[in-house]
DNA sequence: CGCCAGGTAGGTA
DNA sequence: TACCTACATGGC
């Protein structure tokens, strides 16, 4: 099916590859057509932009109802958000509109979660194959236009491995870490959508108390996976970011931190010579 | 081959 | 509080 931006506002290649989500993979379809493909909610899905910019997704309306408009997060006004951040700095407004089509994935929150825990001091493709890795020897399987797909492990299935079990992902000192995290949820010790609710403050705090997550990636999980949009989180290339900022602070972004930092990651990422 | 990666835990002063 | 380093692995 098709469907138009309501803000006019989208760039897959820069949603679907800007550090934020790692289970989307470019492809080519026939004619030479360029897509991404992945899996989220365990559905695969196939996308791509006809010329007009429009969304083609191979779906139904009834699954892009329940699944992928809420997933690309089409009910935000992304147009707003930029027009926003770009009044706020000269330096902010160049990076808007080199990285203006990003839209904030609303992620499930436990693959947000365990995603940013196996970014720790990790790149990004190395991250994309054990998050693959991890999918295929503990996730659900699917059938995907008749081909076999595993949707995200459950907490519980994470839960009852080993460090040994997750041998194969080598994932190396992260495994445990993504135990603990597991089976903190499977427990019901946090419960995610609980703290998707709480005060920034004590919804921090809480995934903290998490073995391998800390101020970095608990700004990840709360931003990526429980789209709580005030979050920045902050990594070595967003403090160089930031220097381009004079005062003005993340707090100055209020509700739109998130998508301030998702526009400067992509533009300090592709202009890495200018940040030394 | 060496450097480094969307950091954090555990230790020390 | 403020640093220091080990950590597993492999992309480049």
């Amino acid at each position: 099916m098709r469907f138009t931006p309501p803000d006019g506002v989208l760039n897959l290649a820069q949603t679907l590859d800007c550090g934020q989500s790692f289970r989307f993979y470019p492809v080519t379809l026939e004619n030479n057509i360029p897509a991404w493909r992945g899996v989220a909610f365990s559905r695969g899905l196939t996308v791509y932009q006809d010329e007009n910019n429009d969304l083609v997704l191979d779906c139904t309306e009834q699954e892009f109802r329940d699944i992928w408009f809420d997933y690309f997060d089409f009910n935000t006004d992304y147009k707003k958000s930029r027009e926003v951040l770009s009044a706020l700095h000269p330096a902010l407004k160049e990076a808007a509109e080199f990285a203006g089509g990003i839209r904030i994935l609303k992620q499930e929150p436990f693959e947000a979660l365990c995603s940013f825990i196996i970014s720790q001091n990790n790149n990004i493709p190395r991250i994309k194959g054990i998050i693959e890795r991890l999918c295929l020897h503990f996730g659900e399987p699917f059938l995907y236009h008749n081909e076999t797909r595993y949707a995200f492990p459950t907490p519980k299935k994470l839960a009852s491995c080993t460090p040994e079990d997750l041998a194969p992902l080598r994932a190396g000192f992260r495994a445990k870490y993504l135990i603990d995290a597991a089976k903190r949820i499977a427990s019901g010790e946090i419960d995610l959508e609980s703290v998707r609710k709480m005060p920034l403050p004590d919804a921090k705090a809480k995934l903290q108390t998490i073995s391998g997550v800390g101020p970095k990636v608990a700004d990840c999980a709360l931003l990526y996976g429980l789209h709580r949009t005030e979050c920045f989180p902050m990594d070595v290339w967003m403090k160089r970011a930031v220097s381009l900022l004079p005062r003005l602070s993340p707090a100055d972004f209020s509700e739109n931190a998130g998508i301030a930092q998702q526009y400067l990651f992509h533009y300090v990422r592709m202009h890495p010579e200018l940040f030394k």
